[in-house]
DNA sequence: AGCACGCCGACT
DNA sequence: GTCGGCGTGCTC
């Protein structure tokens, strides 16, 4: 009988490819194993098998092949997985070839040098990589330091979400700024392992400080892995075959992908900061949102969630006042810290006073002055990299934009160029206007690197860092600027959103926020949520322990009730708010959103196809569908965008909708005209 | 997504 | 004459 294997490729195409698995491959081969097979005109691919079987295709068109080699003699990916995959796959309108693609390491997609030290066909795994591994960075803690202490209503916290437990597989846990949710996990984590269960700890990027993972260290030593993306490739790899050894890691601490990794025995998922909007992928596909993905991964390994956040999603906190997560709240901050006092700065009317002093509002500097003399620290947020969004000619008001995409380009001082935020395109700034040929370029707006230099002139004795991203490309040089900002060395930080997220500093008294309405301006409906989210958790930078801290919120719309709101950090206030714009607007989480995007490199082309894809959706949908229309940005590296909006209801069969929506891009791409089009979906987008 | 094939334009 | 642009089709 003829043994087939469908294999799972990474490529962006529906479905399994089918091959034979000769005899003497056939014996050894399970699914989750790698293999090496022929694919496509003289290719060939590393494919993952998802299943073994003696069904030949039933397409007879199809001549299958036979797979060449195999990689692996144990799975490198575990069953669950595999089922995790296919439901991402299907969940999230793409193929399981994207999801295999974002869910496994470089390393383990590449075809493995033979090694010459065994024989060929079992270079897989880990040396039992005999003697306990070298992970450099990743060793070296203390081993089993002991837990920190809880205040009483940290163990009262702890105890209602174990009750939570009882009858919820999730738990959100709604826990104030500074209000020790960090101990609470190390006491559920130290729970969990001590049950012989792993755990994963997700965190948002940004938040994965050695600042943390070296806390995390000291008590749990040699059982805690880390994974981040600004770890090499390699590193990564072997963090992946060390969770497949009988010595994985009892803990993993990680960002959005690290809920791809192989768990053979998980019992507990902590999802810190749930409401970060980092946790979703936007581009490529697959577009998760690994919250989501790491609940539905838990409920196939039977382990308990725990989200934790001081200002929940409204998805989750609807999920948890409605019945489906249990709700656990922790409203006492630790060791009584005071909440900071936030001011809101009338840019607008001290502007028309001519009182400003360029970005800075007097109040500002006052508070700004006190603090350096007082040897405290202060940190500036404004949410733009590089030095001005725009520049234009003085005289003809010619503007630089991006050749590829329908933005401006912005100015970056330090390398005297202008850039393209969105594909990276950029150019040297120019001496004249290359349309007028005048000599006068100037400078509008302001990006993080502008204000660092105006803060140098209007203080010039202070020290002064930037954090951003171009000033953190590497993992080292984004520690080193936390250092030394927590060591004392810098008195003041500027950066974008980076300085916002969970960076603990003792001695901070003053944060500016340079200018709140970017945030506030921004159109779609989830605008206040985020900005009631970004406020709060940039004011509570200020002030820890020992002081009560400023927060000067400069904002050109100071009378917005949603300003009260992050003054008063009142939560519930912005909720039932929002929640009743929602409810009017049939917005999340009163209905469940997909967009629907079309892309072409002919402009006339994108329109009519993006008309062609609405008629027939409104076929079947009729007013759920909105659109098309043009996305914030509606070109982007030489490729024109159109969007729709799928407003649907919880009632509708989600799955049926989902199966029409492939086949209408299925039949929309064989239309002659529309072949080198590109229709994509974004399930829940934020 | 890659990759090959194939068809027109402006060069040595 | 031919290098190379990209439009088209295919991947078990």
């Amino acid at each position: 009988m003829v043994t087939y294997a469908d294999i799972i490729l990474p490529v962006p195409l529906q479905g399994l490819f089918t091959y034979t698995l000769p005899d003497h491959l056939a014996s050894q081969a399970q699914a989750g194993c790698r293999v090496i097979v022929p694919f496509g005109n003289k290719r060939t691919a590393t494919g993952i098998i998802a299943r073994i079987h003696q069904t030949p295709p039933a397409d007879p068109s199809i001549v299958v092949k036979e797979v060449v080699e195999m990689v692996d003699a144990h799975p490198v990916i575990l069953p669950h997985q595999l089922s995790l995959w296919q439901w991402m796959a299907d969940y999230y309108l793409c193929s399981i070839g994207e999801v295999f693609k974002a869910a496994v390491p470089g390393k383990l997609k590449e075809r493995p040098t033979p090694d010459p030290s065994r024989k060929g066909g079992e270079s897989s795994g880990f040396k039992e990589d005999d003697t306990a591994p070298a992970f450099p960075s990743l060793t070296g803690g203390v081993r089993g330091g002991s837990l920190p202490l809880l205040s009483p209503a940290q163990s009262t916290a702890i105890d209602s979400i174990r009750m939570a437990w009882r009858e919820h597989a999730v738990c959100l846990l709604h826990g104030v700024t500074s209000s020790g949710k960090t101990e609470i996990y190390m006491h559920l984590i130290a729970e969990a392992i001590s049950q012989g269960q792993q755990v994963l700890y997700l965190l948002p990027e940004i938040v994965l400080t050695s600042q943390l993972t070296d806390r995390l260290q000291t008590v749990f030593g040699e059982r805690l892995g880390v994974y981040h993306s600004k770890f090499t490739d390699k590193v990564r790899a072997e963090v992946w075959q060390r969770q497949l050894t009988s010595a994985p890691y009892d803990i993993i601490v990680g960002v959005r992908s690290s809920v791809f990794l192989p768990f053979q025995r998980l019992g507990l998922v902590i999802v810190d900061e749930e409401h970060e909007v980092n946790f979703k992928q936007q581009d490529p596909a697959p577009r998760y949102h690994a919250r989501n993905v790491a609940i539905m991964m838990a409920a196939r390994a039977g382990a308990r969630v725990l989200l934790g956040t001081a200002t929940p999603s409204f998805e989750s906190y609807y999920n948890a006042r409605t019945g489906k997560y249990g709700l656990v709240r922790l409203s006492e901050r630790f060791g009584q810290v005071a909440l900071p006092e936030v001011e809101i700065v009338d840019t607008k009317e001290l502007r028309r006073k001519r009182l400003m002093r360029g970005v800075f509002s007097p109040p500002l500097l006052e508070r700004m002055n006190q603090s350096l003399s007082a040897g405290q620290q202060v940190i500036l947020f404004q949410n733009l990299r590089g030095y001005a969004p725009h520049i234009t000619c003085h005289v003809c008001g010619w503007v630089p934009r991006c050749p590829h995409c329908d933005v401006s380009l912005v100015k970056h001082a330090a390398d005297g160029r202008m850039t393209c935020h969105y594909c990276g395109w950029s150019t040297s700034i120019p001496e004249q206007c290359p349309n007028c040929g005048d000599t006068q370029l100037r400078s509008h707006g302001y990006g993080t690197e502008r204000i660092e230099d105006e803060v140098r002139k209007v203080f010039p004795e202070a020290r002064v860092a930037r954090m951003d991203m171009d000033t953190t490309r590497t993992r080292r040089a984004y520690e080193d600027i936390i250092k030394r900002f927590a060591r004392g060395e810098t008195d003041i930080l500027v950066g974008t959103q980076m300085v916002t997220k969970g960076l603990d500093f003792e001695n901070v008294s003053v944060v500016g926020i340079l200018s709140a309405d970017t945030l506030l301006n921004q159109s779609d409906f989830r605008a206040y949520e985020r900005s009631f989210q970004m406020l709060s958790q940039v004011a509570g930078r200020a002030g820890r322990r020992s002081q009560r801290g400023h927060v000067l919120l400069q904002t050109m719309s100071a009378h917005l009730p949603l300003l009260q709101q992050v003054v008063t950090d009142d939560f519930e206030a912005m909720y039932r708010e929002q929640m009743a714009e929602r409810r009017n607007f049939a917005y999340p989480p009163f209905t469940r959103l997909i967009f629907v995007y079309v892309r072409h490199r002919h402009q006339a082309d994108v329109e009519l196809l993006a008309r062609e894809a609405a008629l027939r959706l409104r076929q079947v949908l009729g007013t759920r569908v909105l659109g098309p229309d043009e996305p914030p940005v509606a070109r982007i590296a030489g490729q024109y965008l159109r969007r729709m909006m799928l407003k649907l209801e919880p009632q509708l069969p989600l799955g049926r909708v989902k199966a029409m929506l492939r086949q209408v891009r299925q039949e929309l791409l064989t239309i002659k005209t529309f072949t080198s089009a590109h229709i994509y979906f974004d399930v829940d987008p934020l």
